[in-house]
DNA sequence: GACCCTACGCTTACGGCGTAAGTAAGTCAA
DNA sequence: TTGACTTACTTACGCCGTAAGCGTAGGGTC
């Protein structure tokens, strides 16, 4: 009997691929994506590292893993309503997953094989404009278009630093006046624009969505 | 004398911050980012990993470094012509630029300390809409909704792997078959559209730019 | 009860990573 | 000539992912 099972008799809990990733979701998200190691993550799950490849085969699995989850926080189109309608609240939705796990929108695409949630998503989303009458063409463009803005907004904020007025008044105004004589649209729209108070970066995203989703719409009707 | 001068006497080319960040790029294009080393690129350069050192602070301000080459390759937005042909080939020259280096998309954003090219390219955009008449307000909605779309994408691209209708149809057909129960308009829109002849992923760029920008200038004219 | 199989954890070890610290060799001003 | 400075090299540390092999507990079969 070692030690270990002196220190806890009660039958440990198994460990299997579903409690892996989802640890490894956690450890992502609080502590951010580089500190997800194979030993880190043995070491939040009481285990050796090795121990976890009994669960996933490497650690391009636990990636892959991570994203299918995050994939699955995205709300599916719904089949009533409008194609506008689903699309918008998918959007929102995928942004609002995207900002939870802010790590995961350059781990997206990067992912060769996507998984069943993944596929999931991109099946309904097709599926959601076929039915509304868009055509095979216009359904590649609608998707290549609205996927785009999300997914580019996403990156924008993920990595933007500051993103409220008080963050933004934090960098310092020399820094700023320094910045004035090079860069002066630059400087005008952080002090004249983001640095106002209730301004935040985050809201630009519903403009441009409707913006987007409006001229696919108009797309539709005149196609 | 050492045995390396006496097999190279000719007075060796210095290092210079320059050089190291050149020689990193190219390895990231070659190879891919994940081969960019301390070690390799010092290799590359015929020098020890440590050596490198003395130009550059660390790996972070390498990789700064040659996100802000690749920031020096996109156009920067003409200052005769309207506000509209300039976003439309600034653009479209990031694209090129972001495909030419597609490890730049992911890495662009999560860099903390944005470099002379990339301060100046955006101070450019912002001037061109400013001057051609954009309040502050649309300044900032047309800016983030264009970026949003040109870096989503890029992303999107950078690591779509199948690009043309040839390289979708090497995945083979027993998979699509397969898939076509699972996700029937997945397999729908790749068999009857992405792998007929002729199509290109990269084409529906063009496609959403006008669809963004167009939307971008209703907007302008309407307030 | 005795036996073995399988699942799942552990230990050890390897090569590669970024980089801290110290050293040697060349250049150049005083 | 000397001494400071620059630049490259060497060594070493603590990380990383993971290959290989070992130990053991649980459960089925005789």
């Amino acid at each position: 009997m070692t030690a270990r099972a002196q220190l806890s008799p009660q039958p440990r809990v198994p460990l299997n691929r579903e409690r892996v990733l989802r640890a490894a979701l956690v450890l992502a998200d609080t502590n951010g994506i580089e500190s997800l190691t194979m030993r880190r993550l043995g070491q939040e799950l009481g285990v050796e590292a090795m121990s976890l490849y009994n669960h996933v085969t490497d650690k391009e699995d636990i990636l892959d893993g991570i994203v299918d989850l995050v994939f699955n926080e995205i709300e599916l189109p719904s089949k009533r309503g409008g194609w506008k309608t689903a699309a918008r609240r998918g959007a929102i939705s995928a942004r609002e997953a995207l900002r939870r796990h802010s790590w995961a929108t350059s781990l997206m695409h990067s992912r060769a094989n996507p998984g069943a949630a993944s596929l999931r998503h991109h099946d309904a989303v097709l599926g959601s404009l076929r039915n509304a009458g868009f055509s095979l063409v216009m359904t590649a463009h609608a998707v290549s278009v609205i996927d785009g803005y999300v997914y580019g907004f996403a990156l924008q904020q993920a990595n933007m630093l500051l993103h409220t007025p008080e963050q933004v008044a934090e960098v310092g105004e020399h820094m700023l006046r320094q910045m004035a004589d090079e860069y002066p649209h630059l400087a005008e729209i952080i002090t004249d624009h983001a640095m106002k108070p209730g301004y935040d970066y985050g809201d630009e995203f519903e403009f441009g969505l409707d913006l987007v989703l409006d001229a696919v719409e108009r797309l539709r009707e005149t196609t």
